[in-house]
DNA sequence: GCAAAGATTTGCT
DNA sequence: GCAAATCTTTGCC
């Protein structure tokens, strides 16, 4: 019999981000429930914290976008990349303090088959009017994809888990929730390395090189570091 | 009001 | 290894 997982704490959220972003390293992520839930492992997170942070979007302070990271700890904020691609990340601090913290990648735990349709779902919807052999070759490629990469990517996480704008603001840690955050006793403990955070080049140093990216080393799922 | 760039991924050269 | 895709948000005129 299965071990019941348990609500991540949102006391913990609250105080400190870097903390937090630790403890999240082997903290799953569930959707849904029932026969086709999907829970994941997470595996790469990274943290922003703040005004003073320039890499962070709180750095121009309070707009529409970042609105959700200025409020109570786990919730979940998620904003659209490069015009196609959504990013998920994990309200922290208190109400008044902008900082989250960003689920880079997860490993699947249960509902693959499940992740790997709405992948598909997500790659077809963005491209509405692909060809006919451009379809197939999406398809074929998203079929033949290996589980430890169906989530190996912060927009990819977001796919699998079809996690969107809808999703902004929603309380991760509500055990009642359909996106939500959990502690399982049947996780062992996990090595964690860290590193500068991806992605950033816009910001300045000390910013750019602050070691605020946490990951599982040699994981597949968070392998996909650019080759820079 | 308009131009520019972005916490990414994919496909082609 | 590089550039395109795509659209919201930011910053300047």
């Amino acid at each position: 019999m299965a071990i019941a997982p348990r609500p991540f704490s949102r006391e913990f959220l609250a105080t400190d981000t870097l903390a937090a972003a630790r403890a999240l390293i082997g903290a799953r992520i569930a959707r849904g429930s029932g026969p086709s839930a999907c829970v994941g492992r997470i595996v790469e997170v990274e943290a922003y914290i703040g005004q003073e942070d320039l890499a962070c979007h709180a750095r121009f302070g309070y707009t529409k976008r970042n609105a959700v990271m200025f409020g109570p700890p786990g919730a979940a904020y998620v904003y659209l990349v490069y015009g196609m691609y959504h990013c998920l990340n994990v309200v922290t601090e208190a109400a008044g303090r902008p900082a989250a913290v960003l689920i880079r990648a997860v490993e699947p735990v249960l509902g693959a088959s499940e992740m790997r349709a709405a992948r598909l779902r997500a790659a077809l919807g963005r491209s509405p009017r692909m060809e006919a052999d451009a379809v197939a070759r999406t398809r074929r490629r998203i079929e033949t994809l290996p589980a430890a990469a169906l989530a190996s990517g912060p927009g990819l996480v977001c796919a699998a888990f079809s996690i969107d704008r809808h999703d902004d603001g929603r309380d991760l840690c509500d055990e009642g929730s359909d996106l939500r955050l959990e502690l399982s006793d049947a996780d062992e403990q996990l090595a964690v390395e860290t590193g500068p955070r991806i992605g950033i080049d816009y910001a300045p140093e000390p910013w750019r090189g602050r070691p605020w990216r946490f990951y599982v080393p040699g994981n597949r799922a968070a392998s996909g570091i650019p080759a820079k």
